[in-house]
DNA sequence: TTGTATGCGTTATCAG
DNA sequence: CTGATAACGCATACAA
């Protein structure tokens, strides 16, 4: 392994005989270099094996290239079948590639993961950040945001108002939802909230409150955090404390999924007895037995928007606050 | 929005009264500042707001404290629910915890991904680079390697030899299952085959072929690709090409999963009929109808070994060109 | 213990 | 079209 000293702009005009900055020139594709010497810099690259090196680059630039997408999660939920999290990422990396801009993934579940993110960002290692799916009133945003640096939330974070965001309309789709299930006869209709620290499981829940109270139904609530384990736990309660129940919407398809089955379990048909509505559409909905009527929302479009926005926002361009993306009633058989 | 200018090292040392080195001191924990002065410097530091810039530090120290994890696959495979990549994201990011660097993960499906992943390791941006998951012969580990860059690949890279890296038992692990079934009376053995441009793949498969042909026993073989839709294509032709099988080993579990069910539709009695075992010891395999038979990999672990040689190599030290995890026959009710 | 001076590898500004 | 030369922001050997 030869532990070469790595060669440097100086060496490369050694080695072509000529300047520094005709080198940097011809590395940055500049036009204006006569043919002949650009060959000769091309070649002394190619044999000295020269790489630019980005710190220094950056150092004088102010840019990097590359963009954060910071999933204040442990691993476990991030890559967990949800497929919310590589939703985005897949939008995000789409339209990054378009910008030839390198996207960084950092995870930031612990307390000193988060701290490191911070240390990276506002170090300024990259150009912006994207933050896929907030809990709480997390301050790194509005933070970063303060120190120059451009940042869009996936969701309205809900600490600093001040930090643009994408969304989708979790309201307006969960409105249509329990709409539905009240136009299909249903009048004891349940939820399967998600967490309450985070903005979809909150909206979720209004919109579900919203419907039932102005159509004087009762309001009956479990919590879950939108995985299938919380979802069983919640269908079990609500089973036991409203054994008449005729209808539930669970926040998460997830959870939707597990209602599904503890539903069968205790000997409940779907959905001539319970019908069941979920949120996401993911995948696995078009599946599961009976296949899910669910609230879709446009998740790799989140990650597009997002990216899109940053890209502007990076570029010193005016962007709107918040970008509100449509959601859809997928009816399958579930209800 | 104040796009306040930055500060710098100069401005909270005017501030505070002192030189950039002794601020540069205190900034980076140095003991040998005196008290007062230390606290001084502190204040200014929150009054200015100030943060190191990482490209001017990373410049001069000729690190970055950050390790870059490639993922050459697009972000649909990285983030299936085989929850390979996931485990070894965990064990990466658990290590890299430990020695306070930041992970940064980069997926590398496409060519321009692959050739940006190229400019930003090679371009220093990194302290060194973990590859995941190689197909075929890609050169860049070993690009990466000449350079100088510490890399550590999980699993025997198929090019370049010389560069270090981390893999399991996968043929011992193989010859165990495969033993498994003979000493279960079964005789007629398939298996369904991983890609053949993937080390996991070709080793569980000579492993297959060296226990059947020891054994004299016919080698029959159909290729999937680890997904659960390549599983249930290659159990179907296994089905028609050899109907009276008694038995198949699937190089992932995904893929016997799918054997389970195919065989299943297909009329046959898992394990009565036919016995399957799988590869990896995914979470699922446990709840499987039936639970299955599988050889477990320790992939966190792999993540941790990768991530603990590939610093032993950043810091000099001299570390084994490979290591090798052991597997393990975990029975369940497949077989 | 603190300050001074220097260099890290680029890009950008200006002359020529 | 090309070449000096000055930043960029920081860490550190050396001097005080």
């Amino acid at each position: 392994m030869t532990t070469a000293q790595r060669p440097t702009l100086e060496a490369v005009a050694r080695r072509a005989g000529v300047s520094r900055a005709t080198v940097s020139r011809v590395v940055n594709g500049s036009t204006t270099v006569a043919e002949p010497i650009r060959e000769a810099v091309h070649r002394a690259v190619a044999e000295l094996g020269y790489v630019p090196n980005l710190a220094a680059r950056s150092l004088v630039t102010q840019r990097t290239d590359s963009v954060a997408l910071v999933m204040p999660e442990a691993a476990t939920r991030v890559f967990s079948d949800d497929q919310v999290f590589p939703g985005i990422i897949r939008g995000a990396a789409l339209e990054l590639e378009a910008a030839d801009k390198q996207l960084v993934l950092m995870l930031a579940g612990s307390r000193a993961g988060h701290e490191r993110v911070e240390r990276y960002t506002t170090g300024r290692h990259v150009d912006g950040v994207l933050f896929a799916s907030l809990h709480g009133a997390d301050p790194l945003p509005g933070r970063l945001t303060r120190l120059g640096i451009p940042v869009v939330c996936s969701g309205r974070p809900l600490g600093d108002a001040s930090v643009p965001y994408v969304d989708v309309d979790h309201v307006g789709g969960v409105t249509r939802a329990v709409q539905h299930l009240i136009d299909g006869g249903r009048r004891r209709i349940a939820t399967i909230a998600g967490p309450q620290d985070m903005v979809g499981g909150i909206e979720r829940l209004a919109g579900y409150q919203a419907a039932v109270t102005s159509a004087g139904l009762p309001e009956w609530v479990a919590y879950g955090d939108f995985t299938r384990e919380s979802g069983v736990a919640a269908m079990r309660r609500l089973l036991a404390e409203h054994p008449d129940l005729d209808a539930v919407f669970a926040a998460s398809d997830l959870m939707a999924h597990a209602a599904l089955r503890t539903l069968r379990t205790a000997g409940r048909r779907v959905p001539d007895d319970v019908a069941v509505v979920g949120f996401d559409d993911i995948e696995t909905a078009a599946y599961t037995e009976p296949p899910l009527t669910t609230v879709r929302q446009p998740i790799q479009e989140i990650g597009r928007r997002m990216t899109r926005q940053l890209l502007r926002l990076a570029a010193g361009e005016p962007i709107e606050p918040a970008v509100v993306l449509p959601t859809e009633l997928i009816l399958r058989d579930s209800a």
